[in-house]
Parts: structure tokens; C-alpha cells; sequence
DNA sequence: TAGATTAATGTAAGCGCTTTCATTTTTAAC
DNA sequence: GTTAAAAATGAAAGCGCTTACATTAATCTA
């Protein structure tokens, strides 16, 4: 592979002109321009990145942590920041943390190791401790997914308590009073927060929140199909179940069917994040929109504005969470 | 942040020996390692992989090109990459194709340049040429998802030609004669050859390939639903639908669920991947299995073997898909 | 046309680390 | 107590690039 020495050489001028030109800063007359590129293009030059981004101290790339790269959450917003940031002639690195405390922080250390200029971190398990002498650090950090007091101007995140209340609130406007709730791991902040709302709706309602109907789930069709299991076995009456989140909705619905029970017509479900998926089965879910490509849109964007300079994007910190009515919910008997 | 310089001044060695104690190479007696240790541990020093990467010429981390970030697929099998890849402390730099040519090329010079040690990649456009000429580079690449000619023993890949044959076999034996085919997009390879499955079982049948009942689709939930209603708009009978992939069986499915046509009484369908999701509708898809995540733990074994020289899998080229019977194909009435 | 600007190019010192080779210290052998 | 071999350490030359700063060439001003 050649090098920007060989470049130099066969061109007939210093390295710090081929630098220049390969950069395009400084002044390069046009005729050396021409021999430079003519040179590089002879010895199919490209520049080592890794050597480039040791000498500015600059990487253009920027580090991305989610907690898992499959499932359909994270995937569009991988593509959403990807695609933003690609564009901008920059690169991701990508690292899973898989909910896990230590491989959260590992791979934290490694995008940062590894020369990234900014992170863009979907932290689910670290504490907010960690996250802000995080932000305290020279490399610029957005938060994605999660609130964190005292650096509230690196946060990107959804309303979910609203969103909580309003999936909530559509089934109580249904009627139904015997509602079902599946979260998702309480370890989670999101999952506690949509849990609030859930509260705070039935509250409005003057209802009671029932742990006998409450199941934690895992935010995956499993959980929500062995938390149905569970919540029909018990034998407690609901017409109604609320899910943290859209997958957990399919499994518990799955399992209905299964048991031959009808949906919407015997159990309504709303769901959460509205991910493609369940818009292709039968009922169609109802559930709250999550603008997570938004959020994905808008972290990078700053990443660009304040590392790059090169956005004027306004930040918005907050998004909101919409409901979505499709065909899972119907109107309590009696 | 410290350098390697700062640790040896405090520990009062040389920046060779920080380095041995760091890389664990080389003799360092148990005393010269534990005042490094301290030091480091003192300065928080954490050594700057990129610096360590152009000194050693080995960065300790694949790329790997997927043609998404998003979507069922590549989730699993990046999700397996990454965890093979990590447990022996290597790392994943991801970029994606976007299905187009230009980038997925420039996605590989990207890796390349960033330096990795070796490729997995999962290339949809470039040519085999092109991938011929990247096997001879320095750095080691496998190719997953694809069968190039010269260099078999690079690449990891499905037999789609048997899982078409499966697939419509499968609806063929439940008597069905006049069977529509939504097909992946026929640039793709294995869009192609499963393809080529269906009109091999066709063939086997005594039947023949009607293009009136098929249809090329995007892979995608789009592509299916709005496939099965050009399809069922043709005014074409048929009693059965092949879909080259779940996605596209899904939407399609769907649109016949909005149509009032009961599934499968009315029409039987399959897929092909099996992916987690179209289990937990109804009725449960019957489909091929695409081992992804299998075919992803072999090319990751491969890396660790022949870059690392860590692991000693033996090197299995093509996977085999399987029928998976499940509900959505029934005898086909008369 | 001398003198002052400005443009174009080159020189050389790093960036933080690895690694070869030389040197010093320790251990072993007799 | 020598001496040879082995173990531990250090010195220094890069890895391929960027970037102050210095230098030279070109252009302008009066």
C-alpha cells in the first residue's frame, strides 16, 4: 500500500503539499494539484485513517452504543444515524452493550479508545453517575433514550410517561376498567416511566393499580406471550392488556390466540413504540408511536453542529410519544 | 488522558517495559509489573488503540458490510458477530450497503483504511470480480451470503436453491397446482436462486412456470402487500403463494386478511428465513429456516482462526436450510 | 524597481505506541 | 568466585500522517 511519502516522491513535492492536497486545506497551486493527483491516482493511493486520525488527533467517525444491534428498535435507529452522519462524509462505529453494566462501560472505553470524536450512547444499565462524568470528558457525548439530570442539554429522549398515559387512557376511554399491564424490565427507566403513566392513568380513571394483574416482561415477544400465560392463568378477570412495548404485545396476543381467545372482540391490547412488524398482523395493533429515527436524526445532527460545525439543526431535547389507533381495541361489554 | 510516556516516568521504568506489562509480552519481573500496574491504575491510563494500531499494524478489530442495519435479518446476524468476535476481545466496526454499489464499495475501503484486521462481509451488488480482487488484498475477508467462484473457501452460504425447491415442494405436495411466487428483487443473488428452487419443484411436478402468478417484490412488507394485490388484481386463480422471503409473506398475508380471504383455507402461504416475528401471528407461518446466525458464528470462527489464529472450527461453506411446518398452508381444496 | 504583501511550498517536530537490538542485571553451573 | 547463559530492562527508530513555522516565489504598490 503506498504512502503519502510515495505520493510525495513520484509527484516532486513535499509531503506537506500531498497532505494539503489530500486534504483539501491550504493553498496548492493547480498545476501541483494535478501532479499530486495524477500521482495518487498512479499509485492507487489512500490515506491510512488510522495514521491520520493519530497525527490530528481526529477521527471522523463517531461512536455509537446501543444495547443491541438486532431487534426492531434499535435497527432503524442505527440506520437513521448512520445514514445522517454518512452523508456528512463521516463513519459509525457501532458497539452493543446488551444491558449488561460492565459491557456497557467496556464498550464505552472502546469508542473512546478508539479515537471517536463524539458518542452517541443508548445507555440502559449505567448509572447516572457514570454518564455524567461521561459528558464531563473532552469527547462530546449525546445521550439517546434517556433523561439524566444535570446534563439535560445532552439528552435526547421520549415523553414516556405521557406515552404510558396515553395507551392507558385509550383503553379506559374504551370502557374497560379490568386492564392488564405488562411491562417491560423495571430495571429499565423507560419501562418504569410508561408503568407511571399507566398509574397516573388509572388514577384519573379513580382506579386502583392491581398488582394482580401486573407481569414484568423482557420487552420480547417471549415475555409478553409467558406474561398472558400467566396473567390468564391467574384467573383474575381483565378485559384489557396494556403492553410496555409492541413485541411483547405480539407474544401476549399469539398466546390468545392460541387459546382461542378473540382479539379485540374478548381482550384488547395496545402496545408501545410502533414498530413495523405488528402492523402486518391481525388485529392491527394499536400503540404509541415512538420517533426513535427522529431521535436518532436529531442526536446525530448535533453531533455534527457541535463537533463538526457543520448543522444548525435546533436541538430538541423531548420527543412525544403519539397514539396510535388501529384495530386491537374495542369497546368494553357491559 | 495519560500517555504510556506519563505511566513510565511515574513507575520509573521504560516505555518498553509499560508496553510489555500492557500487551503481556515479553519478560517483566513481578515487582517492574506491579509498579506499572500502580501507575497506571493511578493515571486512569488507558492505551490509545489508535496509536496502537499504527505502531503494531494490527488493530484488534473486523469490519463487517451488511447490506442494513435495520430489518429482521442482519440484526441476528450481526448480533452474533459481534458476540463471538468480542468474547475474544476483538472488535466490530460496522458499516452497511444500502444495496448500492458505490457504497458498498466505499463501506470496504472504509474498513480497509480504518485498518482492519480482517473482513466479514455480506456484499449484495459488487461484483465477483471485485471480490476476487479484494480476497487477494493483504487483509483476510470472508464473504458471507454469496458463492464466488476462485474463492470458495472464503465464502460462508445458504443452499437457496434447496430451500426454494423446500419451499414449493412443501405446497406442491398439499396438492396445490396453480401457485403464485413473490420473489426478492432478481439483482440479489439468492433472490435469484431461490427462484430457480421454486421452478425446479415446479419442474418436478410436471408443472410449468406461469409469469403470469409472479411477481418481483423488494424483500420487504411493502413489496408483499402490494405484490399479492397485483396478484389477486390480475384476476389470475391460484391457491397458493411462494414468498421469497417472511417479510414479504407477511404483508402479503396481510393484504389478504384485509381482503376478507381467510388464511390459509382459502390460500396457503410460506416464506423463507424464518424469522422471529411470524411466529406470533396467526396463522404461524410456515417457512424455510435461513441459519444466518450459524452462517455469522462460522465466518466470526474463521476471523479468530486465521487472523487471530485463536479458535479451530473447521470451516463449514454451505448451510443447509430446512422446512419448518407450521399453520399456514392446507391441503388445497377440489 | 525596491520594498512590501501574499501565495506556494518545504522542513521538521511530533501524535502515542511497538519492537528490534543493545545493554545491564540476575541466576546457574562448575 | 568465575563465567556463561538467561532474564530483565532500556534506547531509539519508526508506523503514516498533520501542522506550525520557515522559506522561497510570485504579485503588487508607489
Amino acid at each position: 500500500m503506498a504512502t503519502i511519502y510515495d505520493v510525495s516522491l513520484l509527484a516532486g513535492v513535499s509531503l506537506a503539499t500531498v497532505s494539503r492536497v489530500v486534504n483539501n486545506t491550504g493553498k496548492v497551486s493547480d498545476k501541483t494539484r494535478q501532479k499530486v493527483h495524477d500521482a495518487m491516482a498512479q499509485l492507487d493511493y489512500r490515506p491510512n485513517t488510522i495514521a491520520q486520525s493519530l497525527a490530528s488527533n481526529r477521527s471522523n467517525s463517531v461512536g455509537v452504543l446501543v444495547s443491541q444491534l438486532d431487534g426492531p428498535f434499535y435497527g432503524p435507529l442505527m440506520r437513521e444515524i448512520e445514514s445522517v452522519l454518512r452523508s456528512a462524509n463521516k463513519h459509525v462505529i457501532i458497539a452493543a452493550g446488551h444491558s449488561d453494566a460492565a459491557q456497557e462501560k467496556e464498550a464505552v472505553e472502546f469508542l473512546l479508545s478508539r479515537g471517536c470524536d463524539a458518542l452517541i450512547v443508548d445507555a440502559e444499565i449505567v448509572t447516572n453517575d457514570y454518564l455524567r462524568k461521561l459528558c464531563q470528558g473532552k469527547t462530546p457525548v449525546v445521550l439517546i433514550n434517556r433523561h439524566v439530570e444535570g446534563i439535560a442539554d445532552r439528552c435526547v429522549h421520549l415523553d414516556n410517561l405521557k406515552g404510558g398515559l396515553l395507551a392507558s387512557r385509550h383503553v379506559l376511554e374504551f370502557g374497560h376498567s379490568r386492564i392488564a399491564y405488562i411491562s417491560g424490565p423495571l430495571f429499565k427507566l423507560d419501562a418504569r416511566e410508561r408503568l407511571q403513566g399507566h398509574k397516573q392513568a388509572l388514577a384519573e380513571h379513580g382506579l386502583a393499580f392491581d398488582e394482580a394483574l401486573f407481569f414484568e416482561g423482557d420487552f420480547r415477544e417471549e415475555g409478553g406471550y409467558e406474561g398472558m400465560a400467566t396473567l390468564l392463568d391467574s384467573g383474575e378477570p381483565f378485559s384489557a392488556v396494556v403492553c410496555a412495548n409492541d413485541q411483547m404485545a405480539s407474544g401476549a396476543i399469539a398466546l390468545c390466540l392460541e387459546r382461542g381467545l378473540r382479539v379485540p372482540e374478548e381482550i384488547s391490547f395496545v402496545g408501545f413504540d410502533d414498530i413495523p412488524f405488528p402492523r402486518y398482523i391481525s388485529p392491527k395493533l394499536t400503540t404509541v408511536s415512538n420517533p426513535i429515527q427522529d431521535m436518532g436524526h436529531m442526536a446525530a445532527n448535533w453531533v455534527l453542529k457541535e463537533v463538526y460545525g457543520q448543522s444548525d439543526i435546533d436541538f430538541n431535547h423531548r420527543f412525544e410519544p403519539q397514539l396510535v389507533v388501529r384495530e386491537s381495541v374495542q369497546r368494553a361489554l357491559g
